[in-house]
DNA sequence: GTAATAGTGTCTATAAGACACTATTGA
DNA sequence: TCAATAGTGTCTTATAGACACTATTAC
């Protein structure tokens, strides 16, 4: 397929590649972090779990195509978007030229619900240690590398919040670190570090649980856009 | 421009936006950051400067593209090469929808010769303090952000080092970082801090010049992969 | 009382920042 | 000698981590 290397003036002479946009959707479900998976019912990888997605219409820009697939999918607006990374190896579609544009969509818990769409056999939640690899195409590779997003921006963003609900308690707060980082954190300094950063808010409500009751508290938005906020649990991270 | 949704068999039914990739090159010249920038020749926006880019083949992955790219302008191989963003806005570009997938490389100080194109007129390395804006297309932002990812991903990795030279000393490193970073840092703490990260090797070169002569240092490579590798500077840092 | 969960206090080790100091060259 | 640049030492303060302790409910 050697060619002439076409100018931005002659665009319609060259052949041009497909482009999709994939949504890796998380949710905390039952307190533990899942991701929304379709079945695919067709040739290739019949049969294969995948991220949902799909092609990239001319009318819209891509973050709209994923916010577009994510309504599809869940029938949720309003969710955290951020955009993953751009996926383009010569190979990864056995059919044709694939670019997959991926998105990371993080969808507050209970909020959701499932549409089956034609094209896909299925669609489900899996725990993330437990999926059922192997996905189709590259879709192992794009999970693991939005899994390693999320842990390193959990530690220095806000954005443990889009996964709970209004109102939380600080436990909870704690078991959603837990859940992502995969690791174990001292409460006390849990507590310490999260009330120092302002960004809670106390709220009346108690909630009433099997020993001592727990006091609910919401998130300020307000502060979480100052510029200096920072919620750091450690030290050794790289994207 | 509405149309059922194209499922991924039939392709090439619908119609496809084209992609490109922009590669925002940075170099160190006269110990400031620079970045290469084209001028246009042609509409749209003739005469403006512009990242160099240019479109994808279909038999070349997104990175191999944005070699290409890379060499076509600089003559340049063996560089720091990340990918940075994909830019998918309808009216990015005024002819077609036109998908850009936007790589930043780091391209190491009096290593480049630049070659001029067919495409533009003119190639040039411009301070980043002082870029000849506005660019074309959306490219002002495009900049802005991978300078941002700059500064912040320095804070974290041995970026910097893929811009100096394979000799260098402890002040010239931090230089960059203040070249980048855009701040003063402070001497004995700077001296502390490279030191016990232990990622540098002392050679037995030592170089003269106005006052003290100073001691040349090589990056250990080996080290920079050990996977605790951190050499962060500040606390406020997000992506 | 005990079990269960929520929440606080405190000690210590480490790291960051400020900044003063010493060292080695050329003119 | 001084100017210029290289390099070191030390004090203070902020923070992370470990971990023991107290609090409030149901039974």
């Amino acid at each position: 397929m050697q060619e002439e290397r076409p100018t931005r003036s002659d665009i319609s002479k060259y052949p041009l590649p497909a482009v999709t946009v994939d949504v890796v959707i998380f949710s905390l479900i039952n307190r533990t972090l899942h991701v929304l998976l379709v079945q695919r019912k067709r040739w290739p990888f019949e049969g294969r779990w995948a991220i949902p997605g799909g092609f990239i219409r001319l009318d819209e820009s891509l973050e709209e195509a994923a916010r577009r697939e994510l309504e599809e999918e869940t029938g949720v607006r309003d969710v955290y978007l951020e955009q993953l990374y751009t996926f383009g190896d010569v190979q990864r579609d056995p059919r044709h030229r694939v670019i997959s544009v991926a998105y990371i969509a993080l969808v507050r818990a209970d909020a959701q619900t499932i549409r089956v769409s034609d094209e896909s056999s299925d669609v489900r939640w899996f725990p993330v240690d437990n999926l059922p690899t192997p996905l189709a195409f590259d879709h192992d590779q794009i999970l693991a590398y939005a899994l390693s997003r999320l842990r390193s921006k959990l530690e220095y963003t806000t954005l443990a919040f889009q996964l709970l609900p209004e109102l939380f308690s600080i436990l909870e707060l704690k078991h959603i670190y837990e859940q992502i980082l995969g690791e174990k954190l001292d409460k006390g300094n849990f507590y310490r570090k999260i009330k120092e950063a302002g960004i809670l808010e106390e709220t009346p409500y108690i909630r009433e649980g099997r020993g001592r009751p727990t006091r609910l508290w919401r998130f300020r938005r307000e502060r979480a856009g100052d510029k200096q906020f920072v919620f750091r649990w450690r030290e050794d991270r790289r994207d």
